[in-house]
DNA sequence: AATGAATGAGTGTTCATTCAT
DNA sequence: CATGAATGAACACTCATTCAT
């Protein structure tokens, strides 16, 4: 889903051995907790028990390891997008699945997508960036399939702005995610599991019901 | 609704001096530009053009500049919010209101919002958090009002989750913002004037949009 | 005795106004517990509940403000001496009071002393040893005086060496001052007053004894 | 006896490096001369010519680097006592070598236990109090150990407070070396030799006389 | 006479990275 | 192939002092 440069691809998955992959998730765990500039290679060799060395052995630059923890971790999900086109259901049931598949993986990988909306908005971040934007092409054309295929059946107003629908799906569960400490006192939702499972339901069909409203009504 | 200890300035009165402000001007742009911790007070120093002991000196410390930012550009947002709830319009219209001057003011002072979105979110700023929260209730008691009032009238449904608003309204705009780059590109908004222009217009009547469907249609 | 280009006072008459002694004593306290290093001008400023220029401007500098300290709390040990001298008891009473005279305002002073011991004997502090060593001799004049009077009267041996009775008075008092918590610890002198009472009876005590050990005996 | 988290060195086996004995002694000069505070790591970073990043690499803080040279040069003066002990002579002859070897040592490294005389003994240096309350209470041990011995012979009187003895024998030497300036003078030691020899040959022996004085006599 | 504002120089420490082995 | 040693640059912050008012 990443043109990184589609020759590495799926080889430069299978590269990363046992020890960067502990490093990725660690550097994973701490990139989402502390930034990227706040956290130091120092902390990701602390925490990872290796060699300080390692990481620009490994990875060459500190940035050069964002980037790969980035492919690492998205490097799959154009497959899961691809074949949920292809099902053989309606329309609407396409866009709630896919916005399902969205939250559920954004939440169980908290880390990386924190990380994304974090680190990959800064002209910093620039040629990252670039790659990145692949990404986002990606899904939005997977966006525009669907929808243009619910409004050739007629049951999708003609003139959604696809574009606008990502920022509020992915927006609005960002937004819920980032003020967590909040929205956990608001809802008193005082333990993890309640907070995870206001996630899957309450939330997801909010945003369900959102998307479907601006598809189907007025 | 702040804790200020403050070194030298007169933050709770909202008096800054000419140079506090600069700094506070210039602080707000690298911080939104590049994170709190991607930005030394040497560059701030350095754009300000002021010594670099200064900071230290009028703010205490780099932590307690952000704070002095934050204070700095919220102070006034709750009485515009005051204002909204009694003007004699009809709900519907205090809510497009309402989100119109939201998006007006993120957009007017983006940096501190960027920061606030960016920086105000890790456990690493928790106690910052605590006096932050207060701001982000009295937001949602406002939202709370005007919904009570739609509900009463009986145009607005009554199962609404009010809470999950504000991450859609301002879930959004963020998303949207943060992915300029990317939405600059497909919807081929090339200069700044037509980027700011679609915030204003087509983004704005989105999230009217989407937020007039989630209160009254299904 | 010492050479102060006066910046504002009039040091040499020892008329320090108000505002200077309370300086002085605040930094009596500090330079003692922190060393002169150990103490910024700021946290006399504090302390003193002044302003943190005045210090220059009443001293001059930091290590003016010193020597004006050292000046202020020896300038009447001399008349203290003379005075002892002149008394007409017997010349190893002299000794005892002599003894007892210094530890008393050295424990009394104890900051000064501290401060004296610890900062008056480094190299950099080189201009100002001039002045103090000044006062020592004084000191080790009076101690001649009493010492040559008892040995014409018989009573003391003929080859003391009184340069080194000083090292051993001052040295085990301060050697005992500065050990503090271990001679707690060890003589179980748990209370502030039990520590000030060993000082006034058994360490004095202990020095008399010696210091008459080296006078009579062998 | 002493609790080291050692960062990089492996202090408690005592084996440091050639370059970390050469930053030890670099900054045992310095500590003696201008005091702890009074010593930037710069400055022991220039003399020992070597980067100013190795201090605290080798060390971990500029505090810890200051534990590491207690540790270096105090290590081996416990054995040096346990020899003594079981060397069968008389007590007073043990005693009179015990100052000697007290004397020799604190002369060979005139830095350091200038620097433990004027650092360890604030409240700032706390922590590193604790550990070396160890190694003055070994000392006294031994004393109270010979002391004993002297006693049960009946040589030795059988009121000696020997916790004071030490003031005595430490404070006596300390002084006198804190005052070399004025003792060089008063004293006629104009050679580096001549002072030297004296504090070998009189003040070891004004020492020793002391201190047989206050057992034996009176 | 007194002080708030301001500053250049300095502090100890941490940084990501390089390099010899 | 992997890593301990090493480093120059940068970090946030504090320093004693000056100066205009």
């Amino acid at each position: 889903m990443f043109n990184f440069v589609s020759i590495k691809n799926s080889a430069l998955k299978n590269n990363f051995n046992d020890k960067q992959i502990q490093i990725l998730k660690v550097a994973e765990t701490l990139f989402a907790e502390k930034g990227f500039d706040g956290t130091s290679i120092r902390d990701i060799s602390k925490v990872a028990k290796i060699n300080i060395a390692m990481i620009s052995y490994y990875f060459g630059s500190k940035e050069r390891l964002l980037e790969s923890l980035l492919f690492y971790r998205t490097s799959d999900l154009k497959n899961q997008l691809d074949h949920l086109i292809l099902e053989e259901i309606e329309p609407i049931d396409k866009i709630n699945k896919l916005i399902a598949l969205y939250i559920n993986r954004i939440n169980k990988n908290k880390g990386i997508y924190r990380i994304i909306h974090f680190e990959f908005n800064s002209e910093k971040r620039a040629k990252s960036l670039a790659s990145f934007a692949e990404l986002k092409k990606g899904n939005l054309k997977t966006l525009e399939t669907i929808i243009a295929e619910g409004q050739k059946k007629g049951v999708f107003r003609k003139d959604v702005i696809v574009p606008l629908l990502t920022p509020t799906i992915l927006g609005t569960f960002f937004h819920f995610q980032m003020n967590k400490p909040f929205f956990e006192e608001v809802l008193r939702l005082h333990t993890k599991e309640s907070f995870e499972d206001y996630i899957t339901n309450e939330l997801t069909q909010h945003i369900q019901q959102t998307i479907k409203a601006l598809l189907i009504h007025e």
